[in-house]
DNA sequence: GTCCTTATCT
DNA sequence: GAGATAAGGA
């Protein structure tokens, strides 16, 4: 199903999503045991995914415009050690830290109607692809690279299966220490992760708050944005609380990894 | 009558 | 949340 589903997409952007129609679709997938029904109802969810796909990242884009327009300080005290040090700063400032909203350069990496970026459409891409998530069979999923934020001077920690939940426990427990900074309409614990560019979404550096550096130095934050454009990145989950294994997938699935069956009858 | 989209139901 | 179905419009 999940093979359906991905023609199902490669048919849906060959044909641009706004021209794709049922019958046309079907036509390019060639799945005879499916009906135009079937079709349009995928359709019509899939387009629902998009939608709000594509709000979350307007709105992660607004946030980043409106600490360029009023917090852009540029800088801040502090040296990325994550040493937790809490200056007094103005609440703007504190509510909205420089290292969660990088300057709009990751959005020239948004691609949001190329299927994802996905080896099977783009092969030179597939080097930036997890191995696990290749289409062929393949080894092992590689472990999840540290958050360069998180660990400005150090280096990435021990390999993690991507979906070992002690891991993001472990995560959790070493920041949790940074307490709970908020962010005026922005919910508390909405977890950040970054995405592989690979899937074709901007690397989510954008997002409420990460709970572990609010004052990191402009070196650090433009070392952490050029390693994160740079690297394969797993999502990560840099709010308060670990992920639930489901919303890991629900992420992934709003970019084109789906849970979405689409079944032969 | 056919096809598509949207809303609603299961 | 996802698939099926109904309703309305082109």
């Amino acid at each position: 199903m999940l093979e359906l589903h991905r023609r199902f997409v490669e048919a849906v952007e060959q044909l641009s999503v706004d021209e794709a129609v049922p019958s046309r679709i079907l036509e390019l997938m060639g799945i005879h045991c499916l009906t135009r029904h079937n079709i349009a109802s995928h359709l019509q969810k899939y387009r629902s995914h998009r939608k709000h796909s594509l709000a979350r990242e307007a709105e992660a884009a607004s946030w980043s415009q409106r600490r360029q327009t009023y917090g852009g300080d540029g800088g801040g005290g502090g040296g990325g050690g994550g040493g937790g040090s809490k200056n007094i700063m103005s609440p703007w400032v504190v509510a909205s830290p420089t290292i969660g909203f990088p300057p709009m350069r990751p959005l020239q990496h948004f691609r949001p109607l190329h299927v994802w970026g996905h080896p099977s459409m783009d092969p030179s891409l597939i080097h930036i692809w997890p191995k696990h998530l290749l289409p062929s069979p393949s080894p092992p999923p590689p472990p999840p690279p540290a958050a360069p934020w998180a660990h400005p001077t150090t280096h990435p920690s021990p390999p993690r299966p991507l979906l070992d939940s002690s891991f993001w426990h472990l995560h959790y427990q070493r920041h949790k220490r940074f307490g709970t900074p908020t962010v005026p309409g922005i919910p508390p614990n909405d977890a950040m992760y970054r995405l592989n560019p690979g899937i074709g979404v901007p690397p989510r550096l954008t997002g409420p708050h990460p709970p572990f550096d609010f004052h990191p130095s402009k070196e650090s934050i433009d070392a952490a944005i050029g390693d994160a454009l740079s690297k394969p990145w797993l999502p990560l989950p840099l709010g308060l609380k670990p992920p639930s294994l489901d919303s890991v997938l629900g992420e992934l699935q709003l970019h084109g990894i789906p849970k979405i069956p689409l079944n032969c009858a």
